[in-house]
DNA sequence: GATCCTATTGACCAAACGATCAACAATGCT
DNA sequence: AGCATTGTTGATCGTTTGGTCAATAGGATC
């Protein structure tokens, strides 16, 4: 459908003969540039053009479109998940707005990316093999400990599974950071001026804040004493 | 890729010879469903099938494929917004919670639904056509009457325009929300048990609540007497 | 520079794609 | 009942799709 901005490649033509794992990356960071531009559709042979090399070769290095996209599936998540992630949000010198922020400006800095937000969604609306992994991901590795952090924010200890409105309370600030991904990637919808890291910060702060000012009155209300109760 | 769930349709073969107008709104409300479904790279043939019909019959109502993927834009696109909505965020009656309340848990009824959420989605990967006509819309006719709700919330009046931070606070309310119909209809991750639009006002109230408790001392902290100062 | 290895290619295939059209068969009209 | 209208289909076309393969040519080794 549309025009793929041209990909320079080495420019010119003596494109021959490299060796077989300089290529196979070459391929893959291809692909994954080619796939999130047009979707896990997109045809071999025109990812072959962008590449530089004729689309028999695809088929040297990858038996199959499918071994090439669980491929580009890999690449794309492995090396996305930082297990400092985990530390700083087990660190317990650290107070919840600080481990909110700090962890949130980084994560957006990793996961808010034009390929792996694209082929998020891509692979979201087809096969959701990306979504099943990442939500698992988030599920136990992330959700448990923005929780506790949020309820000993709130003075309450508890190791009690979320109830639905908390859980819901939470997914509204994570999905909130997650549609500035959505507008800058899918919808392509700028609404101001273009951003940097550095400003989705401060929009990243805003909205840690909202989430954990309100936390304790929306969720907790009226705390008395040393409670425990969750709403 | 995926089989779709076969799309009972009168079940049995006598299928012959509707009017004109029955036909193309069987196709239209068809393709629907099945854009929505497999993207807009699904097959005539394909949706052919799923309407019960063959896939020259489509080329009798429609030009095109394109053709007809434009009728269903129209169609998803016509009747989704309601100017009910403009009068409930613009009555002088009702203060910020209520209006904001009223409004997202209709917008959400209307514009959370499953064939809207994907084709948003598929379209903004691909020719953005329907994400530039949304946006278009909530840019005009939404954002600024929220704005106006959220500063006189405050008690401030001002139409001037809003600061970026100003604008993606309300964007992190408003994408927070939108991620239920994102979570429920593409990544099909659920978190918690199967949702009805009840259980939906409940977390959309919270958001909301958590939006406008700390729209104030985020962005206008300490308001002086009657001040008018924008962050 | 001759030799070998293999990365690379052009030609090809079968199936699937969007699109076309003459022929067929319901339905309404007389 | 017979006719005309037109909604509907089967067959077909040209192109594009993922995938294959024998032949070619670049580069290292001697």
């Amino acid at each position: 459908m549309t025009q793929l901005p041209a990909l320079s490649l080495e420019s010119a033509a003596p494109r021959k003969r490299l060796s077989t794992l300089e290529r196979e990356r070459q391929i893959t960071a291809g692909a994954i540039r080619f796939f999130s531009e047009r979707g896990l559709d997109g045809q071999m042979r025109d990812l072959a053009k962008h590449v530089g090399i004729t689309h028999a070769l695809l088929y040297h290095y990858f038996p199959t479109k499918q071994a090439l996209i669980d491929r580009v599936y890999e690449e794309l998540f492995e090396g996305l998940w930082k297990t400092e992630w985990e530390q700083i949000l087990d660190d317990p010198k650290l107070d919840a707005p600080t481990k909110f922020k700090r962890f949130y400006i980084d994560y957006a800095k990793a996961v808010l990316e034009r390929d792996f937000v694209r082929i998020l969604v891509f692979s979201g609306l087809s096969d959701r093999y990306i979504p099943d992994r990442f939500f698992e991901l988030l599920r136990t590795r992330l959700f448990p400990r923005l929780f506790r952090a949020s309820r000993r924010h709130c003075g309450i200890v508890s190791r009690a599974k979320p109830a639905p409105r908390e859980l819901e309370l939470l997914l509204g600030l994570h999905g909130g950071i997650f549609y500035i991904g959505m507008r800058r990637w899918v919808y392509q919808q700028s609404l101001h001026g273009a951003e940097t890291p550095e400003q989705d910060a401060v929009y990243i702060n805003d909205r840690v804040d909202s989430y954990l000012n309100s936390v304790q009155q929306i969720l907790y209300p009226a705390p008395p004493a040393t409670s425990k109760r969750i709403a």
